[in-house]
RNA sequence: GCCCCCAUCGUCUAGUGGCCUAGGACAUAGCCCUCUCACGGCUAAGACAGGGGUUCGAGUCCCCUUGGGGGUACCA
């Protein structure tokens, strides 16, 4: 059976890199009809749990990416969180320790500075000289009489090569004397990472370490370790990291500032803030940016086409396939087709995808996916009347594949502001409006509107006629009047947009307009 | 410093010694469609990091250099 696992700590977002990573393992366990764990890693004592952990939770479960055991769920093998398995680590390193594979460090931390700086000036690489190391009862004592502290450090061998198999990588072999004595238990018992992380993987009945490629060089102490508890070696897989945008300088949660001034991370973070701003959705930069997958949700993409796009960072099937659905991905996808290098994060082809699955949807599941933006928007009501409702299909319908992400219903704002609510781009007005000639042909249009077929053909019919009529070209009339009635110089086809609105609304903004 | 990993168009990638005058996608530019925008259609520009080998033949194998990344923490 495998099982694959994927470890957050609760840091209250959820990033973009750690989701590829998830979406791997994921992929890989339900290829092989195996178990996905999601463990958390809340060692961190400092941070409060549930908080954070909650949009790291729901953000997995939007994206589909399902998990067998673990947070919330629990399973065999719990428990989950890392802060419950504090016996579990300490009883690996009494283990450790009786076995002679790990020793108790009295050494000082000026001590060890000192150490490794009189050898790093000499050169030579650095490995602790076990001067304050304390194997035997008798030593601790003496050590302890000088009222020493002591941390428990892995003995690691000096001589020969740890030999394993990556997956992704293949054979890797790093000679012993390149690691130092790692500290896997701190001097209050509390215990570290590299310990922490096999103890687990070995509870939890882990067969597959997928994870980023930063863990590549820990892999050779955690051998060191699961060997030394007797542990069987899961298989390792190093998946590359998710770069920057236009860089390979690993993504970070922290450089958002750097990140907006890539032109096409700024446009998409200013398109998002618009957005948030509409609906009154109060944002931090550190959670609502496009490196968190948060964003996207508040924004109105669809969790299919982050995941595909996702999918195809670091990993693909062959030279054209680029769609996939969920059944095709977890039938296809396999670690051997995963990319070395690291990939960077686009945000222009990551929206490239949304557009493609946007157009895909249904007008009744776009108009699903938009009310709640009208909503919170305070356009339409709460709950929405079924009038409401068959309105903004009616738009959506009228939008076509203009709405590239749920958000941008708002653009067409005006379809459900009062007459007196729109406001008018000043660049539209100057453009169509504040001509002589334009507001002359609006008010001559405004008569014959007064008596027409508020329907598309009728409508052309008369913009046609009109048109011919005083010698002008349709763009002459048509741009005007969308801006007459929306506010805006784009939008949609002019008589979809003035029969959505209806004779009363569009008399009434035009007269406003021309006034 | 030492150790490890990585390297094809701006970006994601195909390529596993001859099928490569290097293919696709996103982005970009031009044209067409057109009442604006969006969509769509057509076209263009655009890459094997550099240098040595091996081989009849190298993007593909080996070595070096360069560049990027990671580890070397009582972070994960």
């Amino acid at each position: 059976m495998v099982r694959t696992r994927f470890a957050p700590s609760p840091t209250g977002y959820l990033h973009i890199g750690g989701v590829r990573t998830a979406l791997f393992n994921w992929l890989f366990a339900r290829h092989h009809g195996g178990q996905f764990v999601l463990r958390i890693d809340d060692t961190d004592q400092g941070r409060n749990q549930p908080e954070a952990l909650q949009p790291i939770l729901d953000g997995f479960r939007w994206l589909g990416i399902d998990w067998d055991e673990g947070a919330e769920i629990g399973g065999p093998y719990g428990p989950y969180y890392q802060s419950e398995r504090l016996d579990r680590y300490q009883s690996a390193v009494k283990t450790l320790l009786a076995k002679g594979l790990a020793y108790h460090d009295y050494a000082t931390p000026d001590e060890l500075k000192a150490e490794r700086e009189a050898v790093e000036k000499e050169k030579r690489p650095y490995l602790p000289s076990r001067r304050w190391m304390a194997e035997t009862d008798a030593e601790r004592t003496r050590f302890e009489s000088e009222c020493r502290k002591s941390v428990v450090r892995l003995k690691m061998p000096r001589e020969g090569t740890c030999r394993f198999h990556d997956r992704i990588r293949g054979d890797m072999a790093v000679a012993w004397n390149q690691e130092t004595d790692h500290v896997i238990q701190r001097a209050d018992g509390s215990c570290l990472y590299n310990l922490a992380n096999v103890v687990d993987d070995f509870d939890m009945r882990i067969t597959h370490v997928i994870r980023a490629e930063e863990h590549l060089s820990n892999t050779p102490r955690q051998i060191f370790i699961a060997q030394g508890l007797g542990y069987p070696l899961p298989e390792y897989a190093h998946v590359p990291f998710v770069a920057e945008p236009g860089s390979k300088n690993k993504l970070s949660k922290r450089k958002l500032a750097q990140y907006l001034k890539n032109p096409d991370f700024r446009s998409a973070y200013e398109h998002g803030q618009a957005i948030a701003a509409a609906v009154r959705l109060t944002t931090h930069a550190d959670t609502f940016n496009p490196v968190i997958v948060d964003f996207y949700r508040e924004v109105g993409y669809l969790p299919d086409a982050i995941v595909n796009y996702l999918l195809l960072l670091g990993w693909s099937l062959d030279d054209k396939t680029e769609f996939f659905t969920r059944a095709e991905m977890i039938a296809h996808f396999s670690l051997e087709r995963v990319n070395k290098g690291a990939a960077s994060f686009d945000v222009k082809k990551l929206r490239a995808f949304q557009e493609r699955y946007m157009a895909l949807e249904s007008v009744e599941r776009k108009t699903e996916l938009v009310l709640p933006f009208l909503r919170n928007a305070k356009l339409i009501a709460d709950p929405p009347s079924a009038e409401e409702t068959a309105r903004v299909a009616a738009i959506v319908r009228a939008a076509g594949e203009r709405i590239k992400v749920a958000g941008d219903i708002l653009d067409y704002a005006a379809f459900f502001q009062s007459d007196d609510e729109v406001i008018y781009d000043e660049k539209a007005l100057n453009q169509h409006i504040r001509k002589p000639e334009a507001a002359a042909l609006l008010r001559k249009l405004r008569e014959q509107l007064a008596t027409a077929t508020f329907e598309v053909k009728a409508l052309e019919d008369l913009a046609l006629r009109f048109a011919a009529a005083e010698g002008v070209k349709l763009g002459a009339i048509n741009q005007p009047l969308r801006v007459a009635v929306t506010g805006k110089a784009i939008g949609f086809g002019t008589y979809e947009t003035l029969s959505l609105l209806g004779r009363e609304r569009c008399l009434a903004r035009i007269q406003r307009v021309v006034e």
